[in-house]
This record gives structure tokens, C-alpha cells and sequence, in this order.
RNA sequence: GCCAACGUAGCUCAGUGGUAGAGCAGCUCACUCGUAAUGAGCAGGUCGCCGGUUCAAGUCCGGCCGUUGGCUCCA
């Protein structure tokens, strides 16, 4: 019965966790939350489960705990680990439970759910030491397995009850817990070092972007280097666009209220909308916070036969939505953002296509810039909540249908997920993590018979008459902030060389090889790299430290010997030193590197 | 929006009631140098903003602004 018991629980641990850091972590858990029972007993313990790397456990208390009451919890907990105390595990009835637990509103809520979804299946707890906890498991036999000194507390947050805002807010403890001091340490050595790829940090020192208070929070401004980033990102897109038979246009920042009435945007996302403008017309106009209606309205300006579609409008669109504050961050999450935005009008038969040729380029995308490790995650309707989504049965159908057998054809690794789907129809999603592990959405395509339909958007058929084209919305990088925010953090700053805002520095070893250096930039630039020159006093170490700061990709070096032999001395940015060589050998070695690999996608 | 921490020179940070500090960056001068920091000197701050307590506030209290982490990988 306890063997079953004990089966049962280890049934819990999500596949591709380690077992045993699960359990530890999970047992921790209860151990901290003894300890900020002692120190805060009127604190009501709620959940605390095991997450990625760390466990949490969450307490509704009238003061949250400070940094020194941390420091006590935390010496509490190794003085409780090393009491080997068992994790005795036991079934009770549902009036047990609630009996146990009367005083916990939090616990006597689950119970009665669990009550009500598990029937008579009786309920487990776990106890250790003076703590008891309603808990489904596993946990170690026994304090004993736990190394004191592989614990650690990590951070106070507040989080809302079930996730919900409109219920308690409670404190939330974060910890985390290893098998020993070795692995601890080299975890927070992982964290150190994300700390230092970040791309907020990153930004700064190599000048890339910018805040200031006086334009406001979320609005980045580009600075030199960053907005050469920018454009070169945007000429590759736009260049591959062009390829796949797109069109680029281009809309005006404010729309007409009435645009976004029409679209179904306003009113219900003006909580993310910048408030409308007051003018002396009707309704004023707000800042566009996407550009689909626009592009829609381009389609609509004359008509279109079935010959001509598919229509494929691009734009790098500036948007701006009003989120959260609490949500900023660095470029992640910003008020003011670009989205390579890109809207297909097509043909009903050609829907399928036009899908793969998106998720196509949103491949090629991703594999030029060397992201190897994404999650492609199709979104699809709450099946029990139909009423959030607009358009027919038919419709909603078709189109998952259509987007599950373009990832299956393309052998995709997709994972699918309920309610994740825009309200006019399901998505294929492309997230990547950042430094510190947190995931986050770049490209998206979109399939939506929504906006046709409000706008009345037609085509004049074989048939001679009118039919409703089908939309896709697609963004391969999704915002241009965002994406280069990631960028930033998965190369460490270090850009391929088609990107790098600098490619090439020239520098002088002294005063005598300056006007040598000026000819030797003068060709570089003629041959339209982005190079500077370096012809500071300064010793060459000193030069090249900084060039190797900012992680220019070459550098050349221009001494006494370069001139006589009319040759350059050439440095890359991994440190090697690749010796003396003409320019055109130069130019040559680094031809292959100067555009993106095309060998993205499916081609 | 909510919870918590933080906000001092361009950057990283020290300074817990008694006349604002360091390193780096910047500027000036000297050095003319061979692959990750030459030396000396100078300059640089309404201590985020507003108010309060005090003989005295960067430091204590309140409000605001901003930044960072978190806000269902569900017993």
C-alpha cells in the first residue's frame, strides 16, 4: 500500500526532469516552508512545487519577509536537514483533509477541487518533522539526502493566488536546490556569467540602443552601431522578401479610431493602446498599435482577380502598444516596436502554400542568424471555450488542419497548445530563450479569416464572382527589438560578420603609418565594408584590447612592415593572429562571410 | 497594474546624521610604441524628483518617477 503509494507519486515528475533534483527540490520546498512557518506563524502555506532549476512556495502572510529573515529561514532550513527527519507519507479521507487543514483557506480550496475532479480517490500528506502538507509527492525518504550546503534562497516576489489578479496577492519564496555545493556553485556561475551577456548590458557597452526617461519607459532609441544592426536585418529580410514575391508598402503611424472598429481592435485592447488622441473630430486617432488594418485596407483600394492573388504586402512597420509596466524590459518587451509585418491575401486552395513558404522563411531566418535551439509551438483554440474565437466551426477546423500538415511535411518538432490561439484563428509560433532562460516568441504566421470578412475584402473569381480571400499574418523576426535583444544575448555581442556594425578596424602601430592606414580604410570602404580607423597615440595593445571589446570581427594592424611589403596584418576577433597579407587576399579570405547563409529554410 | 529590491560622476560601485569618494572612460601633456590596458596631471556630481523630520539629510520618514526580478511548468 505504501509502495503503491510512493509508484504513484514518482508518476508526477514531469518527463526530462531528474528524479532526484525533483524530489529534493520538492522536499526543500517543505522544509522552507517550516521554517517561515516558525518565523511567521501566522504565514498560510498555499503551493510549492518543484519549477526549472528551482522550487517556489508561495504563503499568504501580513508582512513579507525581509533579507534577514531570509538569512534565518535559510539557516533554519540546514538545521532542520540535518535532523533526518522522515517524509512520512499517508492517505486521509476528504474530512481528514479538511479537518487538518481548517484554518488554510488555500488548502481547504484545493481540496474541495480535488475533491470534486478525483471523486473518491483519497487524498495524500506528507509530514516531516513539526510540518505537514497536503502534497500529491514525491519526496526523499528522509531529510537526510539533502545536502545543507547545496541549498539556497534566491528571491521574495509577490504572485496572485491561481495567477489571478483580481484574487490575494501572496508572497512567493524562490529557491534552489542541488545534490551538492558543486553543482549549487556552478549554477550560480551559470547565472553570473547570463549576467553578463545580457543584452541590456551589452547594449550599453557597445552602444547599440538606448532609454531615456525623457522620451519614456519601452521606447528604445538606436544609436549608430544598433541602428546599422537594424538596417542590415531589415535588407536581408526585405532582399529575401522580394525573392518570395512580396511587395513592400508603407502606412502612416495614427489611424482613424474608426479603423480599429472596423478591424474589431478597439475597443477590446485598449487596455495595451496608447489612449486615442483628442482632436476636434469625432474620435481622433490613435497610435497604431498594429498594422494589419492598414495593409488590408491597401488590398482593398482596388480589384483584385483570382489572376493576381496571391497579394503579399511587407512593411517594417513601427507599432506601439501600451504594455504593462511591470512587463518592460530591455528590448524584450517594449511600448515601441518594429514588426517585419507581412499580410498574404490569398486564395483558399492557396492557403497551404502560402503557410509553408511563411514558416519557410521564418526557418531561413532563424538558421541565418545561427539559431539552432527554437521551439516551434503551434497555437491552437481552448476547445471548451469556443465563444473567445470569431469565424465559423469550418473555418477554425480548416485551418488547424492546414497548419498541423505543413509542420508534420515539414518535419517540424512542434508541440501544440491549447488556448494559445489568436482570436481569428491558430498560429505557428517560434520561440527562443534568452541568457537566462526564459523563453520568448519571435516569429509567428497566422492564419485569419476574421479581418477579410470585417472589411468585406473580396476577389472576382474564374466564376465572375465575388469570393472572400483568406489572410496571413506572418512576422519572421516578430519585433525587430526583441528579436536583436535575443540576437544580442545568443552571440554575446559577437555578430557575424555580415551584421557586425563594425566589421573591420584599421589601426596604426605609430604616427609614421598613418596616411598608409587612411589608403587601406579608404579601400575597404570603397569595397563597401564598414570600416574605421584607429589612429589614436596609443600602443597597439591598447588598440586592439578595445577593438576586441567591442568585438569587432577584423582587425588590421598597419606598422613599418605592412607598408614596406604593401601588405596588411590581419587580427580576428577569436584572438588569431592571421599574419601578413595583401589586400585583395584579404578581401578574398573574407568574401564568404560578407551575406547571410541562404542555406536557411527548406531549400 | 500588484509584490520586492534598487536609483550617488558617462560606466561599475564605495560611502547608514556632521564640508561628496575610487577605478575605468573623458580632456591636457609626455612617450612613437608590433597583437587584450604607457605614465603624469586636470576636469567631472542639485547623491532620480518633490515634500517632511533635524541645529544638520546622499544617509531617517512619506509621495512620485524610473530600473530590475517575479505575478498558475497548478496538492
Amino acid at each position: 500500500m505504501l509502495e503503491e503509494l510512493l509508484e504513484r507519486a514518482e508518476a508526477h515528475i514531469p518527463k526530462g526532469y531528474d528524479p532526484t533534483l525533483y524530489k529534493i527540490r520538492h522536499s526543500v520546498a517543505h522544509i522552507m516552508a517550516q521554517a517561515v512557518v516558525e518565523r511567521f506563524p501566522d504565514a498560510k502555506p498555499t503551493i510549492g512545487p518543484p519549477i526549472e532549476d528551482r522550487f517556489y512556495y508561495d504563503f499568504e502572510m501580513s508582512k513579507p519577509p525581509h533579507e534577514d529573515d531570509l538569512a534565518w529561514i535559510e539557516d533554519r532550513m540546514r538545521e532542520i536537514i540535518k535532523g533526518r527527519h522522515r517524509f512520512e507519507v499517508r492517505e486521509v479521507t476528504h474530512e481528514e483533509a479538511l479537518a487538518l487543514f481548517e484554518d488554510n483557506p488555500y488548502k481547504i480550496e484545493l481540496i474541495e477541487e480535488l475533491i470534486s475532479q478525483n471523486g473518491a480517490t483519497p487524498l495524500t500528506v506528507y509530514q516531516h518533522d513539526s510540518f505537514i502538507d497536503l502534497c500529491r509527492g514525491p519526496h526523499l525518504p528522509h531529510t537526510g539526502y539533502i545536502k545543507p550546503n547545496g541549498i539556497k534562497l534566491l528571491s521574495i516576489a509577490g504572485a496572485y493566488w491561481r495567477g489571478d489578479a483580481k484574487r490575494t496577492q501572496l508572497t512567493r519564496i524562490y529557491g534552489t536546490a542541488w545534490k551538492n555545493r558543486t553543482q549549487l556553485d556552478e549554477f550560480l556561475r551559470h547565472i553570473e556569467e547570463a549576467k553578463a551577456r545580457d543584452h541590456r548590458v551589452l547594449g550599453r557597452k557597445l552602444e547599440l540602443f538606448m532609454f531615456s526617461d525623457k522620451v519614456g519607459p519601452g521606447l528604445p532609441m538606436w544609436l549608430p552601431a544598433g541602428a546599422t544592426l537594424r538596417e542590415t536585418l531589415i535588407d536581408f529580410l526585405r532582399n529575401e522578401q522580394l525573392r518570395r514575391g512580396y511587395e513592400h508598402v508603407s502606412a502612416p503611424h495614427i489611424g482613424h479610431l474608426d479603423l480599429y472598429k472596423t478591424s474589431g481592435h478597439y475597443p477590446y485592447y485598449s487596455d495595451s493602446q496608447f489612449p486615442a488622441m483628442e482632436t476636434h473630430e469625432m474620435d481622433g486617432y490613435l497610435l497604431k498599435p498594429m498594422n494589419c488594418p492598414h495593409h488590408v485596407l491597401m488590398y482593398a483600394h482596388k480589384r483584385r482577380s483570382y489572376r493576381d492573388l496571391p497579394v503579399k504586402l511587407a512593411e517594417f512597420g513601427q507599432v506601439y502598444r501600451y504594455e504593462q509596466t511591470g512587463e518592460l524590459g530591455g528590448l524584450t518587451r517594449v511600448r515601441g516596436f518594429t514588426v517585419d509585418d507581412g499580410h498574404i491575401f490569398c486564395r483558399h486552395d492557396q492557403v497551404e502554400e502560402e503557410i509553408r513558404d511563411c514558416v519557410d522563411l521564418a526557418l531561413q531566418v532563424l538558421s541565418a542568424l545561427d539559431f539552432k535551439d527554437f521551439s516551434v509551438q503551434l497555437s491552437l483554440r481552448d476547445p471548451d471555450n469556443h465563444e473567445k474565437y470569431t469565424g465559423s466551426e469550418e473555418n477554425w477546423n480548416a485551418s488547424e488542419e492546414a497548419m498541423r500538415r505543413v509542420v508534420d511535411e515539414m518535419n517540424l518538432d512542434t508541440h501544440e497548445e491549447l488556448g494559445e490561439a489568436a482570436f481569428y484563428g491558430p498560429k505557428i509560433d517560434f520561440k527562443v530563450r534568452d541568457a537566462l532562460g526564459r523563453s520568448w516568441q519571435l516569429g509567428t504566421v497566422q492564419l485569419d479569416y476574421n479581418l477579410p470578412e470585417r472589411f468585406d475584402l473580396w476577389y472576382t473569381g474564374a466564376d465572375d464572382q465575388h469570393h472572400r480571400p483568406a489572410m496571413i499574418h506572418r512576422a519572421p523576426f516578430g519585433s525587430l527589438e526583441r528579436f536583436i535583444g535575443v540576437l544580442i544575448e545568443h552571440c554575446a555581442g559577437a555578430f557575424p560578420f555580415w551584421l557586425a556594425p563594425e566589421q573591420v578596424r584599421v589601426m596604426s602601430i605609430s604616427e609614421r603609418f598613418v596616411d598608409y592606414a587612411r589608403e587601406v580604410l579608404d579601400k575597404l570602404q570603397q569595397d563597401g565594408l564598414r570600416a574605421t580607423l584607429d589612429v589614436r597615440s596609443e600602443k597597439i595593445g591598447y588598440k586592439i584590447r578595445e577593438a576586441q571589446l567591442l568585438k569587432i570581427p577584423y582587425m588590421v594592424v598597419i606598422g613599418a612592415r605592412e607598408v614596406e611589403q604593401n601588405h596588411i596584418s590581419v587580427r580576428a576577433r577569436s584572438g588569431d593572429d592571421l599574419g601578413s597579407m595583401s589586400m585583395d587576399s584579404f578581401l578574398e579570405f573574407i568574401h564568404k562571410e560578407r551575406f547571410p547563409s541562404m542555406n536557411g529554410g527548406s531549400d
